[in-house]
DNA sequence: CCGACGTAGTGTTCTAGAACACTACGTCAT
DNA sequence: ATGACGTAGTGTTCTAGAACACTACGTCGG
């Protein structure tokens, strides 16, 4: 697999800022200086500071330098409880049902978000969450092959799949971005789920990562009069 | 004010697509055509595509070409306050159109939230947010009497309410408690915000508060097409 | 004292082109 | 039928350089 140049140098970078080697707030060399040092002509190495400005790791101020952005303070830290996750904390009883495991070809939407190539093969798991034995949730786990065919040996029903990474894979999830979107029940997800279909419902698209790397997909599935999002919000007093 | 080409395309091709010129899913000439139709290099092309597609306007697709993007807008729950903001950063023109003001009864709900007794009479104020000219989200917002006739006295078209709330009245918000559902649009909202009854809707209640004191009471519909809600993640690593 | 101006150092925009990589779709051999 | 392969059309990466724009900080004239 071909790895662009730019990339490369943005994962150079990417590990000196994790490894301490740059500091929050400090200076990196100009542009032409890096450029040089990494033996590229300076738009292929602002395409790679292009990508971790994105990422919110460094801030390029005009007239001023390139610096290695404050790591930023987390509300999120707040938010560690996911979406579908752990229900059990509201003292429910939760059950698993794997519904089906399935070796497939990843659709586009997937692929991309675990930064496969459009016709890479693909694990699937479907699950059904029961909360006292009603059904909850409906989720679909998308995996890389390398990782899926070694979560399959392992049972869901008893092990939440977090879990399964981290201990059995050594992947544990650092990081995730999820995204919700309110839309209506399908035919197939509504008959697993036990409502009529076109309700409306949540869906939970989430990608998480193990340090860099994309390990799993997840759409989640849950009726709207099932579930409600809740949030406790604090503002800041701002200059 | 010095305004660089690839802006201005991207604006250029912003408006193409607010304007209906291009509808979604509909693929755009080349890189090399636009280029040229532009008067531009390919490089400096692709510096306004990038911008676009940061924006979610156009989708590109190695090999097959670059499309426009199916409209939705990324509600990030965590930066709350900012909502009108964050969406003006995304290029877009913000406008609020206030539908109508009314004293009555609370409902039993909003006056539980406000802490008010049951029969309290209360103001209502109900707004309709457009991106672009076209509805987005239809807001209904509760306040006391004691607060709600200071604030209709103010233009809520020009100046937010949380603003009035602050400035006019030293009314901070410093908290607030949010839940969202996903709901079946009613006929009422659903002819306001234009679309079809019965489609899926986020609906989301926050009641506000400035110190303990319990100032708005805010219920939102936002169609699901329209909306995304995301979130950005992280895992600590636990001891 | 202090505002205007210049200058060094930095990031930003842009050119003109070449080579590469991905996707769909047809053709051909099996 | 069906699988392998080629090809046209598309987006992607990269080069080498030039000119521009912003910021801080000095120096100079009032």
């Amino acid at each position: 697999m071909r790895v662009p140049r730019y990339h490369r140098i943005a994962e150079a970078l990417r590990e000196r800022i994790r490894d301490g080697e740059l500091t929050a707030g400090e200076r990196l060399p100009n542009q032409r200086q890096l450029a040089h040092q990494f033996g590229v002509t300076l738009m292929t190495l602002r395409q790679a500071l292009e990508v971790l400005e994105r990422e919110k790791l460094i801030d390029r101020r005009h007239g001023l330098g390139t610096f290695v952005a404050a790591p930023s303070i987390d509300y999120d830290i707040l938010a560690l409880r996911r979406f579908a996750g752990d229900l059990t904390a509201l003292g429910e009883q939760v059950t698993t049902r794997v519904l089906g495991n399935l070796f497939g070809v990843a659709d586009r939407r997937v692929a991309a978000a675990l930064g496969l190539g459009s016709r890479a093969r693909i694990v699937a798991v479907e699950r059904l969450r029961l909360v006292d034995g009603h059904p909850m949730s409906l989720q679909r786990s998308f995996l890389p092959p390398a990782v899926g065919e070694d979560v399959l040996k392992s049972d869901l029903t008893t092990t939440p799949l977090r879990q399964v990474l981290e201990l059995k894979l050594g992947l544990p999830i650092t990081r995730a971005r999820e995204t919700v979107a309110a839309v209506r029940l399908g035919p197939r997800e509504a008959r697993e789920l036990g409502c009529a279909a076109g309700v409306p419902a949540f869906e939970s698209e989430r990608v998480s990562y193990s340090g860099a790397r994309a390990v799993v997909f997840d759409r989640v599935f849950i009726p709207g009069d099932r579930f409600r999002i809740t949030r406790e919000l604090t503002y800041e007093q701002q200059a």
